[in-house]
This record gives structure tokens, sequence and C-alpha cells, in this order.
DNA sequence: AAGTATAACTTTTCGTACATTATTTCAAGA
DNA sequence: TCTTGAAATAATGTACGAAAAGTTATACTT
């Protein structure tokens, strides 16, 4: 059997200070990053030269991102980036649409005035930067799905939420955001807030699955295009 | 932050031969079936000995368990068994809910006689068990499962499934299965038999939302009972 | 002479041993 | 009883040897 990897149970950062915590911090954001390509080599004596340290750290930093998914390992061949197609995007993004609307629930039955302000203080900066720097602009909108899910009481649901999240986020960078799609994350968001606010579930749940399906096939659709861009790239 | 590890994107079984490899499978099967107990700490030096090699193996295979979040690692203080409690197995129960569905809707959609063929010669089985034999019951059930997602395409998907199952599993043989429950798995099986064969996807669904809901609450009845038990015996 | 197979060599992984540093334990004293 | 500190214990990092995989060069066949 050859470990082509799924999606496991997470581990919740944790405290650092380790050497063997820094290195797979490093490790794991340069996969995430795009830095380390897909199937590159992970050749432990290079990495704990580049790192500055010995090979130990390393080797457990690899063996955690194993349990991870983002790397895969062969026995006496070692590791390898996990590539981050347009398969696996589909799938975690899949996986997602399964998770949110259950996380949300919860939200909108427990939500208090300070979390619908801090969301709405989310949203205003979304708008303000409208969509000028990516980086931020994923970073604001991972917030905003954070914020609701964070003081969720399932943790375990939390966390494969999350670590999907990091994943499709790690991409969203990557690729443009067609200006239709940026008004559509405007206004679905403002929907989900009025829905919060009304005590709407239903209503919220609905607007969620919209959002979140047109953001998956978004991620997916341009995926797409830079893959048939590089294939044709390739053969011409 | 500490480590109170979710759940993450699960590596897939590999082909083993390495000794790290077997010791990771040897101490995941202590966690999961109960030898190991709940928050026990996991002393290199002494698995390393107990399973006649040194400490290195045991290091990595720990940090894939932690990667996986069956093992909590706490910065200079080693490795513990996670607790899988009542909290943990609810939490566990429910993602699963979320993402079943979503795995049998495919499956109805494709599935071969052959496959059909297959879940009604494992449902015999387990009518034919009649629940003599708790660990072989929850093996079949797996099974039963197992077959009706195992082709599906969205491998994150299943491998989150999968290990999630397997945690449900570990604590369903130690835990009684009521009477009750007991016929209601058959015929809930079966009535999940006919709405495939029938094509029936909403039906399927409505189905196994049902049985995978009981199936969860049982466990976590049970377990209620064996910890109001335990923490009974220490008071009285 | 070109291509393939094989053998020598290099590189890398994997396991062992050890040094260092942090934590835990436990006993002595306030 | 609580604090303090020293010894024991365990985790983390470094170094190295053995075994496997990968690479290059050489010999052999067609």
């Amino acid at each position: 059997m050859s470990n082509t990897g799924p999606i496991a149970i997470a581990a919740e950062k944790e405290g650092t200070g380790t050497s063997s915590s820094s290195i797979y911090d490093a490790i794991r954001h340069d996969i995430l990053s795009g830095a380390l390509e897909a199937n590159a080599r992970l050749k432990v004596s290079e990495l704990a030269r580049t790192h500055n340290t010995s090979t130990n750290p390393v080797r457990e930093a690899l063996q955690q991102l194993r349990g991870e998914g983002l790397v895969l390992i062969t026995p006496n061949q070692g590791a390898r980036v996990r590539p981050i197609d347009m398969e696996f995007v589909r799938d975690v993004a899949e996986v997602g649409y399964q998770l949110e609307p259950y996380l949300l629930r919860f939200f909108v039955e427990t939500a208090s005035a300070e979390d619908i302000a801090e969301l709405e203080r989310i949203q205003s900066e979304i708008e303000a930067l409208n969509f000028s720097d990516k980086a931020r602009h994923t970073e604001l909108n991972h917030q905003f799905h954070e914020t609701m899910y964070d003081r969720h009481y399932n943790r375990v649901a939390f966390g494969v939420w999350r670590q999907h999240r990091e994943i499709l986020g790690s991409i969203s960078t990557r690729i443009p955001i067609a200006i239709g799609r940026q008004e559509a994350i405007i206004t679905e968001h403002r929907a989900l807030i009025a829905a919060i606010k009304a005590q709407d579930v239903a209503a919220a749940v609905t607007v969620l699955d919209q959002h979140i399906q047109d953001a998956g096939r978004h991620v997916v659709d341009q995926l797409r295009i830079a893959e048939a861009r590089a294939s044709h790239r390739r053969i011409g």
C-alpha cells in the first residue's frame, strides 16, 4: 500500500520552544506557501543544514507532518511534499462543505452581541481592503469564519475544519480572485451576518452553503486554468 | 497554547518494513485497544526497551501519532495517550455524521451489483454472528460501511472518516450493546440495502442518518454509564 | 558504434549510542 | 506543612555506523 494520504486528527497548535517544533512550523509554512513545490524531496540532512540544527529534529518534524498528511514518506526513500493539486483541493474543499453548516449552526444559536460585532468589524475591514492585498484578504476571510467556529464545543470538528481551511487558504493566495467573485463574497458575508442577527439558522445555513460552494468552485476553476496553462506551456 | 488535539489529514496505511512503522502500529494499536490507558505517559526509552529497538524509531512513531492526534506531546515533558473520553467520542462521532451521508450518496449512485452482493454477504454474516463476538461484530460493521465508502473518489473524506471510525470502533468493543440496539442495527442495515437497491439516494441518506445517530448516541450513553460508574467507585 | 546491462561508487535513509538540558522526585530543613 | 535543593530520571539534540537506494561509469552484446 502506498501513502496517498487522506486527512486525520489534527494536533492543535501547541507551545513551541523546542527546535523540533520550530522546524515543524518552518517546513509546514514552506509547503503551504508554495516555497517547496509539489513532490519536492525533503532530504533530512539538507533541511538540517539550512535550518541550523541536526537531523533528529528534522526527522521528527517530518513524521508529524506525515501524520497530518502534508508530507508523504516511503520507507527507505524518504519524504516528499504532498502535491496540492486540483483533485486534492477539491477533496479538501468538499470535506469543508460537510462540516461548515454543522459548525455554523451552533454559532447562530449561541452568538453573543460581541461575537456579531466582531464579525461586522472583520467584514468592514474586508470591504475597506477591497481585495487590494490578496494575502491579507485571505487572512481576514479566515478570521471571519474562525470567529464563528472557534468557540464551538466540538474541538475535533473545529480542528479538522481549520486544517482544511489552511490548505485551501494556502492556495487561495496564489490564484486570482475574479471580479464577480469579489462582489459575491461581500454580499454573501453580509447576508450571513443578517441571518445570524435574525437568529435564523436555516437561512444562515442556506447562505453559507451557497458561499462555500461558490468559493470552492472558484478555487477549483482557477486551479484548472492554472494547470491547463502549465500543461500547455510544457507542450508548446 | 496546549495541544488538546483535534483531527487532521490522515496518512493512508503504507507499506511497512521499517522498524519505525511497526512500532507505530504497535503503539497505535495499544492506544485504540485500551491497553494503554488515558493520559498514560509514553516514555521513549521504556517503549524502546519493550519493543526491542532504540529510541529514534519510537520518537518518530510518537511524532506521527501526534500528527494524527492520538498522542499529546508537551515540550520537555514528553508524550501522553490522548484520553478517549465521552466528550472526545461525541465529537468524533458528530464529525462522522457530517461525512457519512456525503460518502453514501456517491455509493448509491455508482454501486454495482457486485458491490451490493458484497454488502448483503457482510450483512448475513453479521446476522449469523448475532452479536456473540463483540470484536468480530465491530469488525464486520466496519466492513459494511467501508465497502460503501472505499471507492469514493474523495480520498481525503474517506481518510477522515476511516480514522474517526477506528476511534469509535476501538471503544465500541469495550462497551456492551443493548438488546434493543442489536435489533435496530439489523433492521437499519436491511433498510439501507433496500434503499441502495432501489437507487433511492434520499431514502438511503435518511436511513443512514438515523442509523449513525442512534449508534453514536448509544456509544455515548454507554460511555456515560461507564464514567458515572467509575466516578461512583472513586467516591464510594 | 550504439544501446543495454552490470558493477562500482555516492548519496541518503534508518538505527544505535551518547551528551546535554530540562523536569520530576524526594528528602532535609525552616 | 511548606519550601528548597540536590539526585535521579527523562526529553531533546548531536554524532556516527550500517543498510538501502540512487547514480555514474564501465563492460558486454547486437
